[in-house]
DNA sequence: GTGAAAGCGCTAACAT
DNA sequence: ATGTTAGCGCTTTCAC
């Protein structure tokens, strides 16, 4: 009968029917912007889930734009959906939007999160993971750090950073290290490279040996620039990436970077929207997944063995 | 007093107001693989345009997918979007969807198309594209062209094919071409390249000299394996690929490559959809897109001179 | 001008 | 089981 129906042509009206019912089975997601190569692994993942449970996705982007963001979460709000993913662009500017939105309706934040952090939260743990690029970087012999990355307005941005700082102030509590700010861009990566170039022409000895960057695309152009000045990678400086995209195999020599786990990510996201729709006053909860350190090519030493030299 | 409104926390219920007034300001895109980094940068241009005429974009995944496309469609219909842009996963199997949603609603069909090209269409001239490759290869001196894609099942993995094809047939009727079909994929360049190395061993010159990639993923995979076997790239072979994603400034060395132009393909498509919306009965309509040829390093010779050298 | 009423397509509750 | 009705929140119409 129901195939007699369609066969019709006949599609029930989700307008009406989420009039009606007052749920639509369809949960809206946000994300800060969906040309850096992170976020479409993200949204395929919670698509994904969303889609074996029975749930529709709706995607918008909000172009690391807040008021754009604030935009999107309201038409999405307007559209009656059920639920919402977000992952927000400023940890600051994006708290309003966001607590005007979870006011009305579920939401459950991933990875990139707002300040404060209350509320469903989805994210991964940022200081263990920078810890195991400084550790991995400390065993294959490098010494002078640098940290380029995006905005601080970016919450795993700022995470990392302050990551960064407390691992080498404690570990290394007299190491020399840099940090730049600009934003996820290979442009970006290529620039700040170049400045940190510009700024040790002269006394070779204090440029870094290695360039930790907040995410592939800065990585990409870092290493763009190091090998353009004729600086060998790994050899000379090692360039450490994030996220794991398409881009840390394709480029050369491969990117050491951070893989996170997105299919748990997106499982728990949609996990906890769903729990959070089915009992509306469900206390905040927070899940923090560990992430695991991808070593290739750009931060291991070809010619020399990966031995540790002895500190001064 | 909208304002003070929006104060109090009141927004209108889009649901409620798509039903009486039979129009919700919302438009539907479905894409065939939102992990194709080509596709995030198509969305974030449809969007852009979208979000400039008051139009709301609702994004679904179809996953390479007939059945999921099907659904895809068929779940935004029932949320009475206004209109549907979509990517097609096959050119064949997706008739019946597409035919299904365009009886319903405006629908215009984006960069990868259902055969037979009804109804309302934007693309880019594939003919053309493969053209400018396969001159500009020649005119660097390769002869020995393969061609390496997706599933001829996509509308324009099989123009560019067939543009790969005639093109030859008419220039160089003698000359050596393979074919290889696999997907859209970093595995898959890397597979196809490492087959056509095996099938060429020991006699070294029938090996192609120019590898055409039908995009930049594929491209980056071929060159991942000719360089793991010693094979040079560009001096030995030459690698194009299609697309200008990130991918083609970030893999060593930068593709060569056809950039669409997206920008303008998303304001054609938004355009049309809307005169489509306005105007119900409004002809079909094809727009047809000139890409640009960009050259990069995988494609022009280092140390020899860029010249033709005498046919036999 | 301002205000009341009907109805978009559906479903849940109620009546038969 | 099957049929009927009321109403979800909005907009449009029609009456005042």
């Amino acid at each position: 009968m129901r195939t007699a129906a369609e066969r019709l042509g006949y599609s029930t009206n989700r307008l009406a029917r989420g009039l009606r019912r007052q749920t639509t089975e369809t949960i809206g997601m946000v994300v800060p912007d969906i040309a850096n190569p992170f976020f479409p692994a993200v949204i395929k993942a919670v698509e994904t889930e969303a889609r074996s449970v029975g749930l529709t996705l709706l995607l918008c982007d909000s172009g690391n734009d807040v008021a754009q963001e604030a935009d999107a979460l309201r038409r999405l709000v307007d559209h009656q959906i059920d639920g919402m993913i977000i992952s927000v662009c400023d940890r600051i500017a994006s708290r309003q939007a966001v607590a005007f939105t979870a006011d009305r309706l579920p939401l459950v934040q991933i990875d990139r999160q707002t300040v404060g952090g209350s509320g469903y939260l989805v994210g991964v743990d940022q200081v263990d993971s920078v810890n195991r690029i400084l550790r991995h970087l400390r065993e294959q012999g490098y010494r002078r750090y640098a940290y380029i990355t995006a905005g601080l307005e970016i919450s795993t941005a700022r995470q990392r950073l302050e990551a960064f700082v407390a691992h080498l102030r404690s570990s290394d509590p007299g190491v020399e290290r840099r940090v730049l700010v600009g934003e996820f861009s290979i442009e970006w990566g290529y620039e700040a490279t170049r400045r940190l170039l510009e700024a040790g022409s002269g006394q070779d000895e204090q440029l870094p040996d290695a360039l930790v960057c907040a995410d592939d695309l800065i990585a990409v152009g870092a290493v763009q620039c190091l090998r353009q000045r004729g600086i060998r990678v790994p050899d000379e400086v090692a360039v450490t990436g994030f996220d794991d995209t398409v881009l840390a195999t394709a480029s050369r020599p491969q990117l050491t970077t951070v893989r996170q786990p997105l299919d748990l990510l997106g499982r728990a996201a949609v996990g906890l929207l769903r729990r959070a729709i089915q009992e509306p006053r469900m206390p905040a909860r927070s899940t923090v997944l560990p992430a695991e350190l991808v070593v290739r090519e750009s931060s291991v030493r070809s010619n020399l063995p990966a031995k540790l030299p002895r500190t001064m």
